[in-house]
DNA sequence: CCTACAATTTACCAAGTGGTCAAAAGCGGA
DNA sequence: TCCGCTTTTGACCACTTGGTAAATTGTAGG
């Protein structure tokens, strides 16, 4: 169609003639999962694909080169997101008894908080566990065992109460509350809007407090029952 | 499906041929709203009205009768399921002082939670919010006023600082933490699909507790300080 | 400059999508 | 029994949607 003389070097980047870009397999991938990441925490699993391609700047069946379906392309941005933002190092500071353990679990959790606390992180996971629960029922198992089951064995050894039965339900319901709380954090501002805390350190700070001062008063309650 | 005698020769029908069964206006409408709070629970405010009018029987058109649109029927739930559970008593009972501060917000909380922690509530809850956040706009709002605010204004009287600053980020951090602690036991059962606590109301005295704790150590600290 | 190949797009499909409408059929009243 | 009104439905529409195929075009290597 264009004849061979090829129209001005037009610099105009306005809106008309989609000016076809050639870019490595590589930078054309990236670009596409950024995309995704960002199009599908703002409009969810169901976004449409044409939709995120033009947000892109590219025609939608390009996207269906680089990944065979939509699901596809969700599940990379689940491995992207979740599986390569979780930091080991969480469980093994909680373990590390060099510190006091209120420390350590402020320390950890500001940490987490920081992490996690991101729009595609909290509304990719919420759009996700509406739809399918596919990466909560994974990411929340890790969670539960590599995070908040060694947390409550520390606070138990913490308050003098070493043993290993079986969480009770009060003690697995008082680390989910503080688990969850900071998590609701980003629901209430990445969801419902409301503003981010100016001081999220401070936040974490006077949460964990919290669950220390009900620990030592719920834990060894809970000390000689059976396992819930 | 009752043996009918009746069916004619027509069984060839490659469906079964529904029983057209008629009903008065009240009925149906009644019938198709409460189909409509569950399935929508289930499948998020974008299942399809045809899939919604099979679940309860009905051709799709028929829906079509009694809503004009799908959105007016969505609007009609939200005013079912919220605006119709909320209790003006919680607020009166959180600023009675005949009876002690703790013990008034667990027995609201008890309350509360036994009221908002069904299945329709959150779940609807979680997908209004994901979608567009409306009912979160009117929902939280009220929450803000008729409730939170008035437990910190009780929790400063309690602890004798009473005043009527506009509460500093630590002490609505500490309320939303534990209202959004109750709101969440809900979204690890209902979107997580975690099992529900054996014993709602201790865990609901465990989490007032925890913030009785908190608030007696952070909410004179804050005494002092500007609006946050 | 040309060629070959991969990146990119246009045109298309089949199955769904909310919504409409006129025909069909229950049912109360005569 | 039949009439007439209202509920209920089958057929249909225009638009959306994930996905495909073949044509098109940028560009590296000769």
């Amino acid at each position: 169609m264009p004849p061979s003389s090829k129209p001005p070097a037009d610099a105009s980047r306005t809106v008309a003639p989609r000016r076809r870009q050639r870019l490595s397999t590589e930078e054309r991938e990236r670009q596409i999962v950024d995309g995704a990441i960002q199009f599908f925490s703002e409009h969810g699993l169901t976004g449409q694909m044409r939709e995120l391609a033009t947000t892109i700047g590219v025609s939608h069946p390009l996207v269906f080169h680089y990944f065979p379906s939509k699901k596809a392309l969700i599940e990379r941005v689940y491995a992207e997101v979740y599986l390569g933002r979780w930091k080991p190092e969480w469980e093994h500071r909680v373990k590390d008894r060099s510190e006091p353990f209120e420390a350590r679990l402020t320390g950890v959790y500001i940490d987490y908080a920081r992490t996690i606390l991101t729009k595609e992180w909290v509304r990719i996971l919420i759009h996700s566990a509406l739809a399918d629960g596919y990466i909560n029922d994974h990411y929340l198992t890790l969670v539960g065992e590599r995070l908040l089951r060694p947390i409550i064995g520390e606070a138990r050894a913490e308050l003098g109460l070493d043993d290993d039965r079986e969480p009770t339900e009060a003690e697995t319901e008082l680390i989910w509350g503080l688990h969850g709380g900071i998590f609701y954090i980003g629901v209430r501002h990445w969801i419902y809007g409301h503003k981010f805390p100016e001081n999220l350190p401070q936040v974490v700070t006077d949460r964990v407090r919290a669950f220390m001062l009900a620990a030592r008063e719920i834990f060894p309650r809970e000390a000689g029952k059976p396992a819930g």
